[in-house]
DNA sequence: TCATAGATGTTATAACACTACATGTTTCGA
DNA sequence: TCGAAACATGTAGTGTTATAACATCTATGA
């Protein structure tokens, strides 16, 4: 048995180091995130809208046709495509993440810097957390090797607190 | 354009820090894992040491795809099942790695402790790691967010010295 | 208003991974 | 040595994830 992860899991603030996400609810996100589009000058339609909504409303990382299935319109699911273009916008503008171990889709509630999440191997849960220092050896042990780094999700895999817990 | 790898692009000895594969040849390889699956009780069996083989000779990360067609046997390929199921040997053991970034998978030269690989984005070479740094700080980020750490590849994205040259 | 760029609709297909079940092979004790 | 049991592979089909190609619609600004 496994545990299912309810929205707002993991509160912030469980250590000084590691800020975990901003528990602030989605209407500000959303209404904040409006206000970054304006400014940059790019479009928060209302597909790219409503998938970033049921990504900011989901307990867990959620795969492309789970979106396609949350986002039914006029008895029609969402096509693929179209969920995929709307993550790509997503992700290009650092609003969302995607999760190559899980094949699945999560928002970005830090909005800068080099993200890492915890991703529990029991359950799918994610965290998002901004570490310094994760960030700063990432970039050292990749320069160290003559690499470029860039600017991209680091997957860290464990077992989450709750399953632990199941016996 | 972009920087195609070929063999033994990363000699080991870069830095003294940072280890590392050992660019010992795919002969001697082989011959220390068929020692090594003989004292495990398990079986190398003849489409499990080729796979492992043409990941060896690679110089990148593999599709399960790509390698069912460099295993043709009597003019038909290789069946992917049977690609995946020697796969999962292979990854069992700790003789191979998935990289789930690029759906591919690459034989492991170090054999033992929690590895890294740093990847290119644009070519999809990868060279594999074994630096305490990094196992340390990822098993202090997940202890200090309640994870308990499990040993899984580690993938760290930017681009190669190669890639960097190209103009 | 009209040209243009950007966004979405529609259909089809590529790429990756696994299920289910039959058959073959090795191992080991009776 | 025989046969049961465990392990490995063959074969066919399907599930899952991601994208190509092209048509149509919509917002925007000259
Ligand atoms: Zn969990
Ligand atoms: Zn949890
Ligand atoms: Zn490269
Ligand atoms: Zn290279």
């Amino acid at each position: 048995m496994v545990h299912t992860p309810s929205l707002q899991h993991h509160l912030p603030g469980e250590t000084a180091r590691f800020q975990a996400s901003p528990a602030s609810g989605t209407g500000k996100i959303l209404a904040d995130t409006e206000a970054l589009c304006r400014a940059k000058g790019v479009r928060l339609t209302p597909i790219r809208r409503r998938v970033l909504e049921v990504l900011l409303g989901a307990a867990k990382p959620l795969g492309a046709y789970d979106l396609a299935d949350a986002l039914v319109s006029q008895g029609r699911r969402m096509a693929p495509i179209t969920v995929y273009r709307a993550l790509d916008f997503l992700i290009e503008h650092g609003l969302a993440h995607r999760l190559a171990s899980r094949n699945a889709y999560i928002a970005s509630t830090s909005g800068h810097g080099v993200p890492a999440f915890l991703i529990c191997e029991d359950c799918g849960e994610a965290t998002e957390i901004t570490c310094t220092d994760v960030a700063e050896t990432v970039r050292r042990v990749l320069t160290a090797q003559g690499y470029q780094p860039l600017a991209r999700a680091l997957e860290i895999t464990g077992q989450c607190p709750h399953c632990q817990d199941v016996h």
